[in-house]
Parts: structure tokens; sequence; C-alpha cells
DNA sequence: TCCCTATATGCCCCATGTGGCATATATTAA
DNA sequence: TTAATATATGCCACATGGGGCATATAGGGA
């Protein structure tokens, strides 16, 4: 692994400094998530969180994938460790907001969906 | 502890979305220091030092107080614990900046001068 | 092919934030 | 009082960034 510039800090704490962005964040550090369910928990109009999520995405902080007309977030599973240590760290600071608690209840369960079941609603 | 609003974690990441309070937020968790040091350390102006303290101390993340001409900051002793851990787990992540290194390397070394002495040159 | 759902994005307005300079304030020494 | 050092801040121009709406794109089903 190679140096990490001030650049990338920037890039890094740019991504979470949008409340929105954030939480949206803190939703897929508990499980990988479509779209919808995240406007769904999180009670905002879709083009917001496409365009968030394209941020997070452009930081390198999330990937997306196409299964049917949903499109699939996660994690990056390439980000450097140290960077995935630190969002570890940050999630027990961002859990201290009942807000967050709040968007977490609006996900939780396991998706009821499984890979290959038909598209029906999200 | 009661709980710590969406609002405020917004104020905690903005604070360090900016570059300069990132190195300044870093050097003054290595130990107190006063604002010209900060200068020197950074090679900065004098009025950029100030501005992003200010807002620094605005976040409630340092404070500040006077001892002849000049000012002293230190990160917060109040700030809640869960403040702090993060900051030092993010310290970790900021270490890995070349940047970052650079900068402590300026401020290497406990201050020669004693609280008592006389105020010389800073 | 046509329509519906899911998602992304172009565009414009406005709020916020920073750079940079000049200046104000505070403290100490002469 | 005057000067010098250390620090804070008012002001303005400019860049960045989010809100909000409308629209484009893509996949699936009838």
């Amino acid at each position: 692994m190679g140096h990490i510039g001030i650049k990338d800090l920037s890039s890094f704490h740019g991504a979470l400094n949008e409340p929105l962005r954030l939480r949206l964040l803190r939703l897929l550090l508990e499980r990988e998530l479509c779209v919808c369910e995240m406007m769904r928990a999180l009670k905002i109009p879709q083009y917001k969180v496409s365009r968030h999520l394209g941020i997070l995405k452009k930081a390198g902080l999330v990937r997306d994938w196409r299964e049917g007309t949903w499109i699939h977030y996660e994690i990056a599973p390439t980000l450097p460790s140290v960077i995935k240590e630190t969002l570890v760290c940050l999630r027990s600071l961002w859990d201290q907001s009942p807000l967050i608690q709040e968007d977490l209840r609006g996900i939780r369960g396991p998706s009821t969906r499984r890979p290959g079941d038909p598209v029906v609603t999200c």
C-alpha cells in the first residue's frame, strides 16, 4: 500500500461532510442495499439518493451493480484496510445519533428477496 | 452523556472537511501549540491559521487561552469521550499522509519555552 | 411495440465556504 | 505615548455544492 495524499483525505472527509451521505454510508455498513430501500429508510426523494450515492461512488467508498431494474450498492470491498477500520470506528460515533438509529430501523432484518427471485416491487 | 444529533455530526465532519483544519487538528493532537508555531509548521499565512482555528473552536473541538501576546490552542479537554476516541482513530488514517508527517516534523520536540519565561520571539 | 418501474443526470438557483487583503485589537516594552 | 509583536476579523470576489424539478436511460412484462 502506497501513501495517502491530503487530497485523498479531503475526498474522504468531503464525502462524509453531508448528513445524507453519512446516513447512506451508515446503512451500507449494515448490509448491501438497493436504491429504493434507502429511499424508504431515509424517507427522501429518489434523485437525492442517486445523487449522493454517485458522490460516494466517485470517492471510491461504495460500488454498485445492476440486477434487473435494481441497482445495488455496498461498501467498496477493495477499500484500503485503514479506511475500513476508520469507518468501523466512525460507526460508533454515528450510532450515538437518534436519527441514525431510526434510519437503521428502516432496514432491520435481511432482505426478504433472494437473488434469482422475480423482481416484483421494491 | 446525552445523544448526539445529526447536526453535531455535521459540525464535526464539517470541521474536518478542510485540509488545513485537518492538519491543524493533527498538530494539536500531538501537543498544545500557539498560533505562530502552527504558522511556521504548516507554512501558511497567519490569517488562515486564526480563521480555521476559529472554526475548530466554534465546532467545540479546540479551546484557547491567552498567555501574554500568545494565544495557545489545545484539543478541548471537555470533548465527549466518543469524539476523543474517534480522533485517535482518525489520527491513524491521517498519519498515512506524507504531508501530515512533514507537518509533524515542524513541531518536533517540546516547546523550548516554559510558562513564566519571558516572551521573546515566537 | 408500449408501458411501467427503477435509477441517473442535466440544469438553474441559492447558500455556504474559502482566499486574500487590509485592518482592528490586545499585550508588552521602551 | 509610541512602537512592535501576536492574533482576530470585516469585507468582497469567487468557487464549490446542495435543493428541486424535469427528463433521460434501462430493464422487464404484456
